[in-house]
DNA sequence: TTGTACGCGTTATCAC
DNA sequence: GTGATAACGCGTACAA
């Protein structure tokens, strides 16, 4: 259970470097690291040596001799949402421009594993923390976070601890999606996202609100509208916190005609029947946020945890 | 550029621990790793001083020291293709249970890029990595592999060199796709899949069989059926190489007519219009195989590089 | 220009 | 039972 061995047998090191080029360790150090000082010749005996020797530096050591891992660790819910995938490669791209390399893990919305995930990257002393956050408290989270692992949340905040985040204005996109529903004539707009005491809190708050400014009422004795209990509903269109319930309401919607808006663009959102309107976020865009943001606390900023809601736009089908 | 320093400022040490307990380094070290031949009150004493200290074990100075690392690394082409996602989750899953934690990285496509993270995880000293390749030649990897990494390209096979591999039965599947679309009588079927000398080699080769075998001839006159070609071509169906290229086809196909199978089911399948037959191949199931190939290279097992085909089955819509 | 001695945080060896 | 001491592969300070 922890890492069956597997023998990786002697790689070459400095050492074996430096004696087969007559060298001191140092030397070697040197011309790996492109340092000052090194007379051409012995530059190239060294040079010569790594390539016989077929040499690569370990980065691991040197890491841990310098003290930071250039590392950082990414944890989702779940890879089958595209736009998770879309968050991570807009992070990715900044962390290998500045030359981060990622440790990625998924929790599949088991609260216990993302807290294995989290901890063990700390083990391995990342040096920051993407979490796109699993339902549960992220309490765990501070001894590291005081520590020194800079942590930021994407797409949802963290559960009773304050940190960075960045997330989709969720409040404006159920304005808009209420809006463009209440345009058509819809009066009995539900809301399709789980649980009423689960995780899209803000959506589901700005669904609310958007229902009151535009004069319409939420009727308590609404079923849960999940996907079993959307047919009997007697509402006429449905605003969908997340693609998993988008899908729910698309396959519902053969059997009784409900308008759709989901919260989040998808690929065949317009060669679906009937085409999907959906409240768009830029996925890859929030990603790169994240990772800016990241960086710069990496550097040193210490200002206060901040919030950045990334804009949201209707696309009408 | 090589990951931008930011103090992580001291965590505490086993050095820590043993000082606050009163105990000798190794003391501890015995303790953390559960070892034999420590009184129930010495460990008591140490057990306090790590719960004081908040001191969590640095796995990277122990890994250094045992030699492997206990990481394996994942590279893909692209996150977009939800099936390269379920490739990741059935590694992910096969890979914490052994202990393993995972790097990833994605290439979009460039093969130079793929180099560099193969390359950079290889110098963190990976046990392990699992590709997704891109394109392009993978001889840079032999040294690598000569070096002890245990290497598995999955759903398409490496260039230029061998190495095990995991994938769907593409021949299969071809023959599958075509018969089918032979018994609803098409005649004229095209193959969506990028230029000719381009990748799906295997897939293109049982789609020749296929038509062949079936008594149908391939017009070498059929246009480079791209997204752009489509329209015009004279075929009638199409069998698309990968689910880029069926979404290419599906957009075509609302101008025009055209019968699509798919090879690789997606999420919206049934629900866009017209229904998409599909050769389905399980993507979770590829990816633990290759998982748990890697992990019998890890402990030892050193027959011949091996190629391993996944079932596939049509479903038709 | 080059080399020596030491330290990073941990495990391993062999004494006491 | 417990503890010095060396070692993993590399960077850094300082001396030669």
């Amino acid at each position: 259970m922890a890492g069956d061995v597997g023998r990786a047998v002697g790689r070459p090191t400095m050492k074996d470097v430096a004696s087969r080029a007559g060298v001191a360790l140092k030397t070697v150090s040197r011309v790996v690291n492109g340092e000052p000082g090194v007379t051409p010749e012995t530059a190239k005996r060294v040079h010569d040596a790594i390539e016989d020797l077929g040499f690569r530096r370990n980065e691991s050591a040197r890491l841990l001799r310098t003290g930071h891992t250039a590392t950082l660790g990414f944890i989702t819910d779940t890879w089958a949402d595209p736009d998770h995938a879309a968050v991570y490669q807009g992070l990715e791209n900044i962390a290998l421009e500045h030359g981060y390399l990622l440790y990625s893990g998924s929790t599949e919305s088991d609260a216990d594993r993302e807290e294995r995930l989290a901890l063990a990257m700390c083990a391995r002393r990342v040096d920051g923390l993407i979490i796109i956050p699993t339902p549960g408290s992220h309490d765990y989270l501070v001894s590291e976070i005081e520590a020194g692992v800079a942590t930021v949340f994407v797409l949802h905040p963290p559960e009773l601890i304050t940190a960075d985040t960045v997330l989709p204005d969720e409040r404006g996109g159920a304005r808009a999606a209420i809006a463009h529903l209440a345009d058509q004539g819809h009066r009995k707009i539900g809301f399709l996202g789980g649980p009423a005491d689960h995780r899209p809190q803000t959506l589901r708050a700005g669904y609310l609100e958007a229902m009151t400014t535009a004069g319409l009422t939420v009727d308590p004795a609404w079923p849960t509208l999940d996907a079993e209990g959307l047919p009997e509903a007697e509402v006429t269109a449905v605003f969908c916190a997340d693609q998993e319930h988008t899908q729910a309401a698309l396959r519902a919607a053969r059997a009784r005609s409900v308008a759709i808006v989901g919260f989040g663009d998808f690929e065949f959102a317009d060669l679906v029947s009937p085409p999907v309107t959906v409240v768009r976020y830029d996925p890859v865009l929030i990603g790169r946020t994240a990772g800016e943001l990241l960086i710069r606390r990496l550097v040193g900023d210490r200002t206060p945890p901040r919030r950045v809601e990334v804009p949201v736009s209707l696309i009408a089908r």
